[in-house]
DNA sequence: GAAGGCGCG
């Protein structure tokens, strides 16, 4: 796979105020500081290094002339200046906020000044966290190659299905995620001399997990030695430097109407040329968008440049994401319709215009009833920054902004952290395998509400994870925890061992953990939905996804990968050699023929590799019921009996653990089908509250397969039709 | 009757 995101703070463009304010313990986030917006920053020493790199990498140059234009660069950066200061306040301090703006150095310098300063010695490392894998990639491999080491001695980094480290690492850059997995196997990380958080801002549930539980690895090793200084934790804030940046600020108020301002703005902007990035909220604004842009642009006059239009997404095939980094041709203005994603996940290059109409989609959970939304929701100021940041990184710039400058004032001042917007079930369980029984007592930055914590125990408790006592259950809630899947899958697992379908199950989890693998474009959806009837079973998308699964290994093994999908794509991938670079191309079409995202199934296959792994790591064995597709789906209302639903007598559905009212998702191979029962993955609420990735069982297996949750009530009553 | 913001393990 190609990587996609060239890292943010690999863009320099401070505007040189270095100053990076050591603080004392426990201020996190006690300020901001940074230019304020549209205002002119002067060129700078750190704007001036940009230049410099640019030139020196392009060059054909010696090693060691490199190395010495590396290291000309990083004194330049505004970090450079206070080196032994920021050492000094590490020191001396058990935990230090570090804010400083993007580009400042903070991510790729002061893990070499505590290299510098020897934190490493004796065999212990530093960690360094990221939200993101691509980004824990590329910092660690420019890192790396500051040092003069290969990636993965001193200096590696580990995200999941990927070990880039060895006995000699020192710096280690990895995923938040994965900080918290290795601190299930040892929970003092006492190979780890200090732990720096990284993008903290963000505030993702996995670094708010983490704040939470290094401060508890302080106190437990502070109590266990205190002749060696504990962990150390940074929080940097990455202030937006913004380039001559001005906002125009017009007075739209529905979404219809900033959605036609935005439009008209695009066809009639009698800017200089430079390319347009457009953000709004989904996959149908920005094909609806699309279809409408190219429709205006078709009747422009010649004098107004052509517009080339490339929309961007996450669950666009790779292929098509790829399109936004080609440069458009002379004469022609791209213009890039995004959603969140182009916010922190990836740059492009070459925006001159961002146009913000001020909402994103948002995750929301309503834990009374465990129902998880996306909401179109007023961006934060803080988003509005960082979409702001996008344009101008190169050369000055400009951000519309779709909302009055009075509405900007009202935005919160950053967006609600995760942790108190979504399901907080994997979350609590990992937090039990940590030893951490009181859940409700836990020291959350941002706690999130009591009845979400309680929701979350309930759930665990219905899977057979907690005892009576709230205690992890052994083995059942140990093994749980250990897999890296959501409990209710890590639970399905262990059942379908039991039950004798666990290849099938196997699938069906790698299958639920990724993106949907069928993509079904607007223009194209009759299409993809005969391609989608070659996999499709009666009994629902359970066994409709192993289909796909099933003949993607074997297309694959027929392609001459061998050992499977997942091996020829690995092989692929590193290797040159023309009959692997075949194999891929040959998987790829099959996959571009079906209607199938490689990315995700490929994911999926990734998974599958794993979970295999922790499933016969538990000394369990992974068997097929072959044909008896009865058996399995007796699994499945045994795992997923929490989210089972009811047809009734006005033909919508209940589900029954919650009561409320559901339909079935138009995504589903069900969708138009009236079965009795199901069980179902998820339950979403868009315009009504859908269910989604459902199987037909029979209503009897309930309380026969789930008799401590089902016993009291009366499914035996056959529905009417 | 008609639809999937972004990530991470």
């Amino acid at each position: 796979m190609p990587s996609m995101a060239p890292l943010s703070s690999g863009n320099k463009n401070g505007d040189g105020n270095g100053n990076v304010p050591g603080r004392g313990n426990g201020v996190p986030f006690g300020g901001h500081w940074g230019p304020p917006e549209s205002t002119s920053a002067t060129p700078s020493a750190a704007n001036e290094a940009v230049g410099k790199r640019k030139a020196t990498t392009l060059l054909p140059q010696t090693r060691v002339t490199k190395r010495q234009a590396l290291l000309n660069q990083r004194r330049a950066l505004p970090i450079a200046s206070v080196e032994s200061e920021l050492v000094n306040h590490v020191k001396k301090n058990e935990t230090l906020v570090v804010i400083g703006e993007t580009g400042s150095g903070k991510t790729t310098q002061l893990p070499q000044f505590l290299h510098s300063a020897g934190f490493c010695k004796g065999g212990m490392m530093v960690a360094i966290t990221q939200p993101r894998r691509v980004a824990a990639i590329t910092v660690a491999t420019r890192v790396a190659e500051e040092m003069g080491v290969e990636v993965g001695q001193e200096v590696g980094y580990s995200i999941r299905f990927e070990d880039c480290t060895s006995p000699s690492t020192q710096l280690k850059y990895m995923t938040d995620g994965m900080l918290l997995r290795e601190a299930l196997l040892d929970p003092l990380l006492s190979r780890y001399s200090l732990v720096v958080i990284d993008e903290a801002h963000e505030r993702t549930i996995h670094t708010d997990v983490l704040f939470g539980l290094l401060k508890g690895v302080q106190k437990r090793r502070q109590a266990a030695s205190t002749a060696t200084k504990s962990s150390k934790k940074k929080a940097a804030t990455t202030g937006v430097a913004l380039k001559d940046l001005q906002n125009l600020l017009t007075t739209s108020k529905t979404p219809l109407e900033k959605k036609n301002s935005a439009l008209k703005l695009v066809i009639h902007l009698e800017e200089i040329p430079g390319d347009i990035l457009l953000f709004l909220t989904g996959q149908e604004e920005i094909e609806s968008m699309e279809r409408l842009l190219k429709e205006r642009a078709s009747h422009l006059s010649p004098k107004v440049p052509k517009l080339l239009v490339v929309p961007i997404y996450a669950a666009l095939p790779s292929e098509q994401q790829m399109r936004v980094f080609q440069p458009a041709p002379d004469g022609t203005r791209k213009v890039i319709l995004a959603t969140n994603i182009a916010e922190t996940s990836l740059t492009i290059p070459g925006i001159r215009y961002v146009i913000d109409p001020g909402l994103v989609k948002a995750r929301a959970y309503n834990p009374r009833t465990g129902v998880e939304s996306l909401e179109v929701v007023p961006v934060s100021k803080a988003q509005a920054r960082q979409r702001s940041g996008r344009a101008g990184r190169e050369r000055p710039g400009k951000c519309f902004r779709l909302y009055t400058e009075d509405l900007y004032r009202k935005l919160e001042d950053s967006t609600v952290p995760e942790i108190k917007r979504c399901n907080l079930a994997n979350v609590v369980l990992q937090l039990k395998a940590f030893g951490i029984d009181d859940v409700l007592g836990f020291d959350f930055m941002d706690k999130p509400s009591r009845i979400a914590i309680v929701k979350s125990l309930e759930h665990l408790y219905s899977l057979g994870a907690l005892t009576d006592e709230g205690k992890l259950s052994d083995p059942i809630g140990t093994r749980m925890a250990r897999f890296p899947l959501e409990p209710m899958y890590a639970k399905a697992m262990l059942i379908s061992c039991e039950m004798g379908c666990s290849e099938e199950m196997l699938a069906t989890v790698s299958m639920m953990s990724v993106d949907s693998v069928f993509y079904a474009p607007r223009d194209k959806l009759q299409e993809a939905n005969n391609a989608r009837n070659r996999f499709i079973s009666a009994d629902g998308d359970h066994i409709t996804l192993i289909n796909v699964l099933r003949h993607y290994i074997q297309e694959a093994e027929e392609a001459g990968a061998g050992a499977g999908a997942g091996e020829a794509e690995d092989t692929s991938s590193n290797s040159n050699s023309n009959e692997n670079k075949k194999v891929f191309k040959r998987i790829r079409s099959w996959c571009t023929a079906n209607f199938i995202n490689a990315r995700s199934l490929k994911r999926a296959v990734d998974i599958q590799k794993q979970i295999r792994g922790y499933v016969e790591g538990m000394g369990l064995t992974i068997i097929s019921c072959g044909d008896d597709m009865l058996s399995f789906r007796r699994c499945l209302a045994a795992s997923f009996f929490l989210n089972a639903a009811r047809r009734q007598l006005d033909g919508t559905y209940r589900a029954l653990a919650s009561g409320q009212s559901v339909a079935i998702h138009p995504s589903s191979v069900l969708f138009g089908q009236k079965p009795d029962c199901v069980v179902f993955n998820e339950l979403v609420r868009t315009n009504r509250s859908y269910i989604r990735n459902i199987t037909r069982v029979d209503s009897l297996w309930l309380p026969e397969l789930a008799p401590h949750y089902y016993a009291a009530q009366a499914l035996n009553t056959p529905c009417q039709s």
